[in-house]
DNA sequence: CTGTTAGCGCGTTCAC
DNA sequence: GTGAACGCGCTAACAG
């Protein structure tokens, strides 16, 4: 049945007939069982409704898909905790291997992987675990990309909306944005800095509060939490490009659609979870590989929202 | 350790010990095997980035993960095919239930899970395989209210761009167009019909084959197909509500922050997905239960997309 | 090339 | 109250 044995044609007819008529389907729980191995893999990404990890998402699928494996997903939502049980779930069931956007560099624990065995991929951003193959966007590049561009249409007191510490990608992007203002010799001021949790109610909050220092545009580090901060623009009254210069990370299909278009830094989105899963695949095969750490080029999108209007 | 058996005290504590000590965690793959049961649900969903299916899974997650039931999602994206494997998937890992959205209410086979004693609750959609539990919304009145405010708004060649005519959400949508048509005295005129497959590039197709029948407004089936349709709109240079009043299905975030802001139907996605779950759990505690369907009303929410502006 | 058998790691059952 | 033996459904290794 399996169709690597050889077998008498004749008796090979008649099983296949056999397993016709009674519907026979193998049952997988006891092949994991007997061989120790699967065919799923698990994808725990940090935001499920985040565009950006929609694309990711797809992107594992197309791959492990026509590879035979089954991808089952979880949605850390930015919580260690549940991201943690996952994990838990995940060496329970001796899932084949594992693709994670993990939620804190420092905590996000991927020793009990490492432990029994399991084969990791981090996509998007990095953990402390060394030696794990990795799939991200240049983020240092895409914030400084930014931040280069609202300061070249004349933009001087740029905010900066992060995520939390914890995961690399804020602290990247931060990086750039600096690098950025250095480069142009514009002062570095900590009240036009303020980091939120990625997700869309605290960019609302954190942009509220940054009003306050009265920023002339802003760089928001992902997709959720701009809109969190365009909701706080509409309530403040304040209008882009006109009041505030605009761009945040990630390109959902809607950004080029509005009056006025946004701005972004879109990332390889698709490009990221297809390498994720060829890497996990190889590194199944040949788990003593060494490890490959991949970074694509992000691309500054220019659009309405950072326009600035001449004097 | 599973805590049933009373077991002496130090034996117990000794056991616990050596839990720790040697890291031990119980295989669920053995479990599943040995009882012939398991704590995971599928969740088949049409659509994974619409966000009406992302609150969907949301709701889900919340009920299941607080009664210990672990979700893997797929993701059918309108294809029944894909759907088909998944099914088989299911079954081939002996899987607790399933949460799904069928594809296509004809062509989409629930048997294999009916004959493998799999419990079905089907969300936003039916399938023909009759007696199992089944969350939708009121998707006549809900249609019907989105066209009587277009109606009311003084918009009198109103399109409707809808989905596959096998899901049954585009055939009551469609009831519900032609019912406030009716109640209004407007003629009804097929050149204003039209028919997607829910996908973007297909909303894109089809709004920019039905502006050739000079619709002055429009209703959309779903979020996704209205994407593609205002990306057309903007291509053909019109503007809403002044060229062309636009109401569509699904309430993302961003649909109030634009400008001009969107007219939608709003689901109660995240109560469908609460009670599709509490619905499973009741059918596999209690598989003979009479079948429920429950049907939750959808709002309309009037924005600025649809407001007519005085001649 | 074919038929038989052991055992994967659990939960359950039956002696003790 | 405790321990040993059995079997869930499958694959791999073996003998015929």
């Amino acid at each position: 049945m399996n169709g690597k044995l050889r077998v008498n044609p004749e008796v090979r007819e008649h099983v296949l007939a056999a397993v016709k008529e009674l519907g026979y389907r193998p049952n997988k729980v006891a092949r994991s069982l007997r061989t120790q191995a699967s065919r799923v893999l698990a994808l725990v990404v940090s935001d499920i409704s985040n565009p950006f990890f929609g694309s990711v998402i797809r992107g594992v699928e197309d791959v492990a898909g026509s590879a035979d494996y089954l991808v089952v997903l979880f949605n850390s939502d930015e919580d260690v905790e549940r991201e943690r049980r996952y994990l838990s779930i995940i060496v329970a069931e001796r899932m084949a291997g594992v693709i994670i956007s993990p939620t804190s560099e420092r905590k996000t624990d991927l020793s009990l992987l490492v432990d029994n065995g399991i084969p990791i991929v981090t996509v998007d951003r990095l953990a402390k675990t060394s030696g794990t193959d990795t799939v991200r966007s240049d983020n240092v590049e895409g914030a400084r990309l930014a931040t280069a561009h609202l300061l070249d249409q004349g933009y001087r007191r740029i905010g900066y909306v992060g995520g939390p510490a914890a995961a690399t990608t804020s602290r990247e992007r931060l990086v750039g944005y600096k690098a950025a203002l250095r480069q142009a010799r514009v002062r570095f001021e900590r009240r036009l800095l303020s980091a939120g949790d990625f997700k869309e109610e605290s960019g609302h909050v954190v942009m509220t509060k940054l009003l306050e220092a009265q920023p002339d545009a802003v760089l928001v580090a992902n997709h959720t939490m701009a809109i969190g901060a365009l909701r706080s623009l509409r309530e403040a009254g304040l209008r882009y490009p006109d009041d505030l210069g605009f761009v945040s990370f990630d390109d959902p299909p809607w950004a080029s659609l509005t009056h006025p278009s946004l701005t972004v830094i879109a990332q390889r989105d698709l490009e990221i979870g297809r390498q994720a899963a060829h890497l996990l695949k190889q590194r199944i095969l040949e788990p003593d590989r060494p490890a490959v750490r991949a970074i694509l080029q992000p691309e500054l999108r220019v659009r309405e929202s950072s326009l600035r209007p001449v004097p």
